[in-house]
DNA sequence: ATTCGTTAGTTTAGTGACTAACGAACTTGG
DNA sequence: CCAAGTTCGTTAGTCACTAAACTAACGAAT
């Protein structure tokens, strides 16, 4: 049986808990590779464990010679973790064990609907263990340490109050673009690749608003003041004559500004007016020239935030994300422009979709709750 | 006798000799603190180390009450480390021993009278023991793996020939403004400080050129191409209807786009034209008006430079330097355009001057001289 | 069916580092 | 000058981990 506090484990066993809750299903020879630990070592570790009630064995793996080897997994009740995406427009969620698997999860553009579906999820979660921590991901700047700010502790104690979570589970809050990077960083593209292949990267989200999400060498970029990509802030309009505006770039590239770039260059013989940015792309797809020239315009402007990200950091590689920025019309103009002004940089486009905020929130929360139970708390 | 290759060290000896390096002179005590190991393991270490002729005993320390401790430090042939800054009109040089002693530095704008400088300066030291590595610093980006790129494999391989080192002592090339950083990170005002004091915060560098190095969590960003921090290609101008030139920003801030600025809006009535940046913030000192709004204006742009990096990186601390940043007629307009536009940072002037490139390079080189101690290399 | 090569997991002996405890050395106060 | 108190450095014992050797189990070839 898994407790909700018990004694820390032994530096050894929490890491091989670590791994194996990272690998999901594993051998002794494995985990010891993974852990760089010796098989005796690896072999206390899992009796450690598995006293603890927090592995289990889940059957044998035949190689195709030798001996074969036990294959140990998470025990079913060693806990699970919750992530929630508190949108604008809508809130998901997803209730994950330490290994991944995924227990529930839904989403409900009605607030108070989304909370009792989670709450029925959380009534479900009987055999599973303890609720061993939380994350929500919200739009806002958030904090690194959240009790030295007044406006951020009042959004942890709203979201905790919200979520209407049992006693003492700890709620982190995270900015949504930031889960989205770490969503990228975990489970995108290529993020299974060799050295290099994903460990540094911005993920660029273009949508109502924007936002970067600064991923250096596997570790997120929060910033002194949890500010570290909140591009909305860089120096726009910046040329002689000119002074920048506050979150001007914000107004010029996020789909309002899209559509206010529209309605100000349509004219009669366009057609009607598009209503959204969907409606513009789609027009831009079918020839549309008009539309299309609009939809270049804006491919460049967001290539020059590109390119200013690549100025400062040097990433190697940019993916584009949000529902503007994700659209595939968009692509080769940013390219060209981060080609022509830029350093050599890779240009991909996120395949989480909506998803990506609540996947990384649900990563977070994930290894803040290896985390608990390898540390005892 | 510290020879040139030796077996390597254990780790915890390792640990020791290099916290012995950094804090010069040392008692046991202090050094098992500061590598967070036992005394009898600091005890074993010092064994090793002394047999292998790699630190000597200093002196005694007399607390105010018991026992009096034995004091440490590098043996005198523990061997040293050259940097050199290969500036644009000048050169100079720095020999330093692995614990930071300074044995020997110059300077000249003649290029042969400085490598003549360089050897004699290498033939004075003879008991020092084995030149260990050199780091030479140059205004070129720096790609990370130089033998991936043939410009910069030939970058080194130039540095080498020039500094006409004997055999196999390595030399690393590094980017002047990333060697400068790496000084304000080691050297700089509240580098003592706690945690957060100067762990994290871009050092901006405005001069003939500009540039930026940025240190997050008191290691260096170099990026992808090396090019981190070279924000002459932050897109610029950027504002509806106008083209971003190919680092026009560079052309704009650095000190001949400010001479630019200056010759275009100077008056017969201003009298006679001034020459150099250091005139125009002379003229500006005493109170001339047309000066003085140049400064401002100038401030105003190296301001929004600063935005966009905090609006990117949000380190909370920008350190000015280069001979137009560090000039204290401009802090006070960067400030202000910081704190209206940008995220709450702490802005600050380089107190290092233009010896910043070659002590961050003695810095660099002196943790390779330590590492390759170490590692028996 | 037996043997061989390979892989799993355990036993054993040894290393490196820690804690605890102690003697040595030093300062201060009677 | 001696006792008390404090700090240094060593000795002794313990703990966690490793490497190497060994036993166990499995597939394939003979």
């Amino acid at each position: 049986m898994a407790t909700t506090t018990t004694a820390p484990l032994t530096e050894s066993a929490g890491e091989v808990f670590a791994q194996l809750a990272r690998l999901n299903r594993a051998t002794r020879p494995q985990l010891a590779a993974a852990c760089a630990l010796s098989k005796p070592t690896v072999s206390s570790a899992m009796a450690e464990l598995e006293s603890a009630g927090l592995v289990a064995r889940d059957g044998t793996a035949h190689g195709s010679t030798g001996r074969s080897a036990a294959v140990y997994r998470l025990a079913a009740d060693a806990g699970y973790v919750l992530a929630v995406d508190r949108g604008h427009t809508q809130v998901s969620f997803r209730a994950i064990a330490l290994d991944g698997t995924v227990l529930d999860e839904g989403q409900s553009t009605r607030l108070d609907r989304a909370w009792s579906m989670l709450a029925a999820a959380r009534r479900r979660r009987t055999a599973d263990g303890p609720l061993r921590r939380a994350v929500v991901a919200v739009s806002d700047v958030v904090l690194p340490d959240p009790a030295a700010d007044p406006e951020t502790a009042r959004r942890v104690a709203d979201a905790v109050e919200s979520l209407r979570l049992p006693g003492q589970v700890p709620v982190a809050v995270e900015n949504n673009v930031n889960c989205a990077a770490i969503a990228e960083l975990h489970d995108g593209d290529g993020s299974g690749e060799g050295p290099g292949g994903r460990d540094t990267f911005v993920y660029l989200q273009v949508g109502v608003g924007i936002g970067a999400g600064i991923v250096i060498g596997r570790r997120l970029l929060r910033g002194r003041n949890g500010a570290a990509g909140e591009v909305a802030r860089l120096a726009y309009p910046w040329a002689d004559g000119r002074e920048p505006g506050h979150e001007a770039l914000e107004a010029r590239i996020g789909s309002p500004g899209l559509m206010l770039q529209v309605s100000g260059a349509w004219r009669a013989d366009d057609g009607p007016l598009p209503a959204d940015p969907e409606a513009v792309f789609a027009l831009a797809a079918e020839g549309h020239p008009r539309a299309a020239a609009l939809v270049a315009r804006h491919a460049a402007e967001v290539g020059k935030l590109a390119v200013s990200l690549t100025a400062v950091l040097d990433p190697g590689l940019v993916i584009l994300g949000g529902g503007v920025g994700r659209n595939p019309l968009l692509t080769a103009g940013v390219a060209e422009t981060l080609a022509r002004l830029g350093w050599p940089t890779k240009l991909e486009v996120s395949r989480l979709g909506e998803h990506a905020t609540v996947l990384g929130a649900a990563h977070l929360a994930r290894e803040h709750g290896i985390n608990a139970v390898v540390t005892g708390a």
